[in-house]
RNA sequence: GGGGAUGUCGCAUAGUGGCUAUUGCAGCAGACUGUAAAUCUGUCACCUCACGGUAUCGUUGGUUCGAGUCCAUCCAUCCCCA
């Protein structure tokens, strides 16, 4: 696995780039939708490649852990066979739920102990097993365990779970180097930095991530209820720390916005259950601004749903119908949706892709920021 | 014609003498960031930006300190018998 820096931007620090894959190649910069339990919910693979575009997508090692477990995952031959995806996937390592399961687990220095969240069990985590299950699982790229710190973190608690998680990465890296492939396709390790929102934490963190040498490097801990400008200042601050020939991705960001803004800062990769969760609950993104398809207004609007979209759900569908769809919770509903904000979206960045290779990015973000942002 | 039952904020419901009349659905709006989320929250008689104020349990009257609740009357709906 490789990736091929093309073009730096001059008035920002966004890049374009290539990160190929033995299951292909991702331009950069790239949105992946998530599909944590082994489906982006409600859309087939098929219309993830044929519709939304989507180059890699991504699973939760966690997720596919406990169901459909691993045996089921080895017997079909790693998850690509298993779900019918030919391209690259990502897996999460499990770090969210440290984070999200928060009322469920236990952290100590060997591990996470967690209690099932579908039938109350028992499992432990380690570094060690988070690399074997990814192994089983056989993502392209995979995900260092790292404790995710919720917002607001107290700066002694955020230290002390940096140096944990750096500690971890080490175990993770050498699990990497005890253990092979299963499918015969090369498995990238990505390691995570962390430090919550302190400056000081961010520079060590990113430090410490920067000197593994990765193919790939992460940055977590963020979008998790900072405000905007805390999202952006540590990430600003990372990226001028993270070596510039490795893609650099920032996980669970975020609103278009945040993926311009980031894009300019240097961000190649991104990941976010927005498009797909808020389009299940009504809300649509596209580049004139922000639907709630629900709203009363949308009654009798036979518009189509977006002029501008590049899906065929965008032209042959009217807000009218979808809003009825919606209303009446029709299935037909999530799927048009999540279509349209996951298109949406890939469509974001491949624009955004090509306006860096054209060197007008900068006007560009700043001529889409304020639609974005607009509520219709 | 005779007998019986029931009327509660759009619909459905709880409430049989005591303080702001319950809950669900529908409606209206909001939230959602490495997915325990097709979920959650607010609102949902009227007036007021708000504080707050004024109402209301089919109708009209009555009993009572106090009535959605008890009594009478009328109206409406449903069921049974002719």
């Amino acid at each position: 696995m490789h990736f091929n820096l093309l073009h730096t931007d001059t008035k920002t620090k966004a890049r374009a780039g290539v990160l190929q894959t033995d299951h292909g190649a991702i331009e950069t910069p790239i949105f992946m939708p998530v599909g944590t339990a082994g489906s982006v919910k409600g859309v087939h693979q098929q219309e993830l490649r044929e519709d939304i575009e989507a180059q890699i997508i991504l699973g939760n090692t966690y997720h596919l852990y406990l169901r459909p477990g691993l045996e089921v995952l080895e017997k079909a031959g790693g998850l690509h066979q298993f779900i019918g995806w030919e391209r690259p996937i990502l897996t999460d390592s499990g770090g969210y739920q440290v984070y999200s399961l928060s009322g469920s687990r236990k952290i100590q220095e060997e591990g996470v102990k967690f209690q099932s969240h579908i039938n109350g069990s028992y499992h432990f985590f380690t570094p060690e097993k988070a690399i074997d299950i990814q192994r089983t699982i056989g993502a392209d790229i995979i995900m260092a365990f790292d404790e995710c710190t919720p917002y607001p973190c107290d700066y002694n608690y955020a230290k002390r779970s940096m140096h944990m998680t750096h500690r971890w990465l080490k175990r993770c890296f050498n699990q990497m180097n005890e253990t092979e492939p299963k499918y015969g396709c090369e498995q990238a390790l990505f390691p995570i930095v962390q430090g919550s929102v302190y400056k000081d934490l961010r520079t060590e963190s990113a430090e410490t991530i920067a000197s593994h040498d990765a193919i790939g490097n992460a940055i977590g801990g963020l979008s998790v209820g900072e405000p905007d400008e805390e999202l952006y200042s540590m990430t600003d601050l990372v990226c001028s720390i993270l070596p510039t020939e490795k893609p650099r991705y920032l996980m669970g960001v975020g609103t278009p916005v945040n993926l311009l803004e980031c894009i300019s800062m240097g961000v190649d990769m991104f990941d976010c259950v927005m498009p797909s969760r808020n389009a299940r609950h009504g809300m649509l993104f596209t580049s004139e601004g922000i639907i709630n398809i629900k709203n009363e207004k949308w009654e009798l609007d036979f518009s189509p749903l977006d002029p501008h979209g590049t899906a065929y759900v965008d032209q042959v569908y009217t807000k009218a119908y979808l809003r009825h769809l919606v209303k009446a919770k029709e299935n037909l509903a999530i799927q048009i949706a999540t279509i349209h904000n996951l298109a949406f979206y890939l469509w974001l960045v491949k624009e955004a892709r090509k306006q860096i290779l054209a060197g007008t990015f900068s006007e560009w973000k700043d001529q889409m920021i304020p639609k974005l942002k607009n509520r219709l």
